[in-house]
DNA sequence: TTGACATATTCTGATATCAGCATATATTTC
DNA sequence: GAAATATATGCTGATATCAGAATATGTCAA
């Protein structure tokens, strides 16, 4: 066996840093495919591909509009990443609390550094 | 080009559901590699690659214990994810405060089948 | 109906994956 | 030092990706 296919769920769909960058260009709002060409500055049928397999797992859906075809966003494909992910949410944000005894200082200092 | 590296990021390395599975069997504290066999039934060579992927992302880090291996989390490597999808929270909980036309059946209804 | 515009699909080549199996590298124990 | 244990690495084959370029499909307008 190979890779899972990038349609196979929205982990793989989304692992592909370009439809990321289509999701949250969809994020304010439906946009017809040529749109996304100028924003992302992708060729046309590169959008047009990770938008297909956006589509194949359900992130984003189609509106017909004469020539052009208007995406928009369905978040709620993203739901199982944030379910999986929430779960360790608690050991970056609350880390330092349950430890205690760490100074404020070397909280801050921790905090800064260890983003990047 | 191909398809980005399993280690070029996070998003890429918990794209495989087996790493995923590595990471919640270490959320509880960390294991030896033979541990994490039996735990999930793959056999050890392909638990030890999954491991150099997580381990190349940041995701684990590892202590060494005579001829065991103990790996264990850090979720912070996942922060990126987390930061990511959490923008998209609010399209599937707020969503329906937003519209407020819609009749609670219709909320109800929504909400339930719209979770598989 | 011809041409312009908008989008989707097909084909190519290069690449990296993943499982499986065999094997290499420690480390401990006898 | 040899056997046993624990883990890592190397090789193979099948597969799916991705960008790019060309082309196909569909729609509007003159």
């Amino acid at each position: 066996m190979a890779r899972a296919a990038t349609t196979a769920d929205a982990f793989n769909a989304v692992a592909e840093p370009r439809r990321r960058q289509i999701l949250d260009a969809l994020a304010s709002g439906e946009r017809p495919v040529n749109d996304l060409v100028g924003l992302l500055g992708l060729t046309q049928p590169q959008v047009s591909k990770h938008l297909r397999v956006l589509h194949q797992v359900g992130a984003v859906e189609v509106r017909d509009e004469g020539r052009r075809r208007f995406y928009r966003i369905n978040a709620h494909a993203l739901k199982p990443i944030h379910d999986w992910v929430k779960e360790y949410e608690h050991s970056w944000s609350q880390r330092f609390d349950q430890l205690g005894v760490v100074s404020e200082e070397l909280k801050r200092q921790e905090e800064d550094d260890g983003d990047e």
